[in-house]
DNA sequence: GCCGTTTTCGGCCCGACTGTTTTCAGTCG
């Protein structure tokens, strides 16, 4: 089931949300939003905390720990219910809307008494919107636009939210009686950054059961289809989920039909048929006979169609048959080579653990190397000062001899549009390493932008560039450049290009990691963590490099110190000394 | 609503961008 905490910070996120709507104090808003992303990135479960502990985690304070406990009790907050009661339902998801604010959305509701997407798009068909104060025929066309690309986003999911969804259900699934085997498979499997339904795949010898205990689970809203091998579902949340129960003994061979990708098994049925076989979800069997050859696992099902097993990451028929059929399969990453994580926040700007637990953490997970890369001065909210970074950096010693781990103080710099980047050489000169973004000034020409990212990546302090096309899924597009010459240059310079591991970014998406691979780039596959819980997100990184027939060499961060170090520093002019 | 070695009251993330406005409001990061 959903964490406590992450329960919690949708509660406080709908309050902030109708609190704006209603037109609240702004401070007031903020100060719950605050907290939510406090308490989705406290380290604790916040189900087990006390009234008065809950008052302890920073941004919470004594009404909003009293709301939070009101809320872990009985579910709901009185407070809360009269807001909605006030606030006609359906404006609230109109927020989601990208340029579509509390103040807008609020406007449209009393003007024009729109509550929904479907009044909101009326509305817009009507020419209503541009007689409003402050509206006019250019934003009308802008939010036509941006509710044309939410929508076209094809109700997607993505790939965080699925892969969380699916454990629950298979966590579930697992326990019913009867089930040998559960797991997921489809576009899931392969990781890929967004997932249109959930497949699911169990092993049993007595499916209906199963398939009425499926049916049954607490997260399933609708049922679409039951049968006895094959049922679909939709969530309380709205996502599909199908449920295939098959045979135990055709575990290997289902897995691969349902893993996919089509592609990918069009191929494979295709070599069988040269071969006198014939493939499908029950085996690979005999064309002639129809005797059964193999089907328990996959390794069984692709060794005896001569191949190697393929790993599901790149099932995609975009030259693995051929590498497999070769035998030159690439050795691909694994989220076990990961020695570090080099781009991570604290609390000094937006994340929300200290230093000491954000690195304690990084322990846990076994690095043997850590970089904390907060926000530089020119990302102005964040407030960052060169005393600040420098008294970070003097923490950042003192915990090194503390805790024995080798850590890297980073800056996350921002690249301005003309391609310049936060403080002087010289103090830039300091940091162990540097991570420059794009932050703002996302709708530069190609052209320019390619120039301001190029300049980036030359600079001789920049070491990675991060989150490079700047996406948001199913939200914000890519900015636009000439990628191909963005990657010539970063390779060229020594600058490694980011995957980003935050599952609504993957950015570099796993298309352009295969193109960057090409021009010969190296890569830092990071999580961009503000928090703690968000290292884990790295087997998304990881995931996505895969996508992209990344192996362990390409990857700076699976590297020992002293050659990460070697990279880290080789760009650099000497260090002057500043006494 | 949160928070505090300048404050228990009075601040609070600050600037860019866009489109609309004839001097600024809304949204975003």
């Amino acid at each position: 089931m959903a964490r406590s905490n992450d329960l919690v910070a949708q509660m406080l996120d709908e309050f902030a949300d109708l609190l704006a709507i209603s037109a609240g104090d702004p401070f007031k808003v903020r100060a719950y939003e605050k907290a939510a992303r406090a308490v989705e990135g406290y380290h604790v479960e916040v189900e087990r905390l006390d009234e008065h502990e809950l008052d302890a985690i920073p941004s919470v304070g004594s009404h909003i720990a009293r709301k939070i406990a009101e809320f872990l009790r009985t579910g709901t907050v009185d407070e809360l219910d009269g807001l909605r009661s006030r606030v006609p339902a359906g404006l609230r998801t109109l927020l989601a809307v990208p340029g579509l604010g509390p103040k807008r959305a609020r406007q449209a509701y009393d003007e024009l008494g729109v509550t929904s997407l479907s009044e909101l798009l009326d509305a817009l068909h009507d020419q209503r919107l541009r007689h409003l104060r402050g509206w006019g025929a250019k934003s009308e066309e802008n939010l036509a636009k941006a509710i044309h690309e939410a929508q076209t986003g094809g109700g997607r999911i993505p790939l965080g939210v699925a892969l969380g969804l699916a454990e629950d259900l298979l966590e579930d699934l697992s326990s019913v009686d009867h089930v040998s085997k559960a797991a997921y498979a489809g576009s899931l499997r392969r990781m890929r950054d967004t997932i249109g339904d959930v497949d699911l795949l169990v092993a049993s010898d007595h499916p209906e059961p199963v398939m009425q205990a499926f049916t049954e689970l607490p997260l399933v809203g609708r049922v679409v289809a039951q049968g006895p091998t094959k049922s679909s579902v939709v969530t309380t949340k709205g996502v599909q989920v199908d449920l295939r129960v098959i045979n135990p003994s055709v575990w290997g061979a289902a897995l691969m039909y349902f893993t996919g990708s089509k592609a990918h098994n069009i191929r494979l049925r295709y070599l069988a048929e040269r071969a006198g076989l014939k493939l499908s979800e029950y085996g690979l069997f005999e064309a002639g006979t129809g005797r059964l050859l193999v089907s328990q696992t996959e390794e069984d099902v692709y060794g005896r169609l001569g191949l190697p097993w393929v790993p599901p990451t790149i099932r995609e028929d975009t030259g693995e048959i051929e590498a497999a059929v070769a035998g030159q399969l690439p050795q691909l990453v694994e989220l076990r080579d990961i020695r570090g994580d080099l781009h991570t926040h604290t609390n000094l700007t937006d994340g929300v653990a200290a230093l000491p637990e954000m690195v304690a953490a990084a322990k846990r997970h076994g690095y043997r190397y850590y970089a904390i890369t907060d926000h530089a001065p020119l990302l102005y909210m964040q407030r960052m000062t060169a005393d600040k970074a420098l008294e970070q950096r003097r923490q950042i010693r003192q915990l090194e001899r503390q805790t024995g781990m080798v850590l890297l103080h980073g800056s996350e710099l921002n690249i301005q549009p003309d391609g310049t980047l936060d403080w002087d050489d010289d103090f830039l000169a300091g940091f162990d390493i540097a991570v420059a973004s794009v932050h703002s000034a996302f709708r530069q020409s190609r052209q320019a932008m390619t120039a301001r990212l190029v300049r980036a990546v030359e600079n001789p302090f920049v070491n990675v560039l991060g989150h490079p096309t700047g996406r948001t899924i199913g939200h914000r597009r890519a900015i636009d450049a000439d990628w191909d010459a963005v990657f010539r240059a970063a390779a060229c310079a020594g600058a490694a290009l980011e995957i980003n591991s935050f599952p609504d970014r993957l950015d570099l998406s796993d298309e352009l990691v295969r193109r960057a691979r090409h021009a010969g780039v190296k890569f830092a596959i990071s999580t961009d963590a503000h928090a703690v819980p968000h290292l884990d997100y790295m087997r998304f990184g990881v995931a996505t490099a895969q996508r992209g027939w990344v192996g362990p060499a390409e990857v700076i961060n699976t590297w020992p110190l002293d050659k990460l170090r070697r990279f880290l520093a080789k760009r650099r002019p000497a260090r002057r000394r500043t006494g």
